[in-house]
DNA sequence: ATCCGTGCAAAGTGTTTGCAGCGTT
DNA sequence: AACGCTGCAAACACTTTGCACGGAT
């Protein structure tokens, strides 16, 4: 963790780009909720606990330049706002998503399988691939229990009345 | 083409809709352009061509309508705007893309490459899939010549001066 | 002295909502 | 008379921009 933080600082860096105290602490959230899919407002208040004098339009800055460094990728899951997933460290892959269109849950899987694909798309398109993203929206296992317990009592009610 | 009209007429009716005229104009101009990826705005200007009194919200509203009864999926590449994808016959496929991130230029591909994975899911993760969506990032072919091009003319700057 | 980065407020963009009016049933 | 659908304008939510200030080089 402290190990992504300094690849980050160093990539920061490279660029040209100052470490100020202000993306340091958007960098440490975004580390800390590796696992949640933040909107730039979430990671805002997040920030504002630590850093209370940020305003929001600096979050956004820092985000567009975290995108732009490959740090984070910008997803949108069809929520009206976008949100950052941190990327993982030396691996080219993103993590897919399973969106529950019930609950609004989003589960992320690991595993690996589009690379075969990627370099079918190379060779059959002459398309260079930097970035893909799968996601499969449904229904997710504790929502299907739900419908289903809805649905007997639905029928319970018609039977009734 | 008009068959897939009465589709999606039929569909209308039978969850108790009404197919008023913009309605069907606005099937209408989606069917004729069914290869793009049309944003509700785009749609607006090209419906208001057949129907000028038509207004904005309407679009929106009937595109949610139709999204609501799968005829039509809500994408979006990142480029602010939702975008409306007509969905495929009978065919429980999407397609997926190819997007350039160079000149925006999006790109179709038919393959049908998910349905083993979807398989998967289902039994690994008890996740009923409905949907899913597969875009790639990348250059295109075009975009890389471009590049290149572009590259070899600056190095012959840099040789001059 | 210059330049990069910041906070604030204002502007921008895409989308949704409230409401009165209209046509069907 | 009730209801579904519409157009308009206002409201909304998210994001970007202009600008003056402050700190580092």
């Amino acid at each position: 963790m402290t190990e992504q933080l300094n690849r980050i600082k160093e990539r920061l860096k490279s660029k040209g780009y100052k470490l100020t105290p202000q993306r340091e602490t958007t960098i440490r959230v975004l580390l800390q909720h590796e696992k949640d899919h933040l909107s730039a407002e979430e990671v805002f208040l997040l920030v504002k606990e630590q850093f209370p004098e940020i305003g929001m339009a600096t979050v956004y800055r820092v985000l567009d330049l975290l995108t732009e460094l490959h740090v984070v990728q910008k997803v949108n899951f069809g929520d009206g706002a976008a949100r950052f997933d941190l990327r993982q460290a030396n691996s080219p892959h993103l993590h897919h998503h399973l969106i529950c269109t019930e609950c609004g849950n989003v589960e992320e899987i690991m595993d690996d399988w589009l690379l075969p694909l990627e370099k079918r798309i190379e060779r059959e398109y002459g398309f260079t691939v930097t970035d893909h993203r799968l996601d499969f929206q449904g229904i997710c296992t504790e929502c299907r229990v739900k419908e289903r317990d809805k649905n007997k009592a639905n029928n319970k009610c018609k039977a009734v009345s």
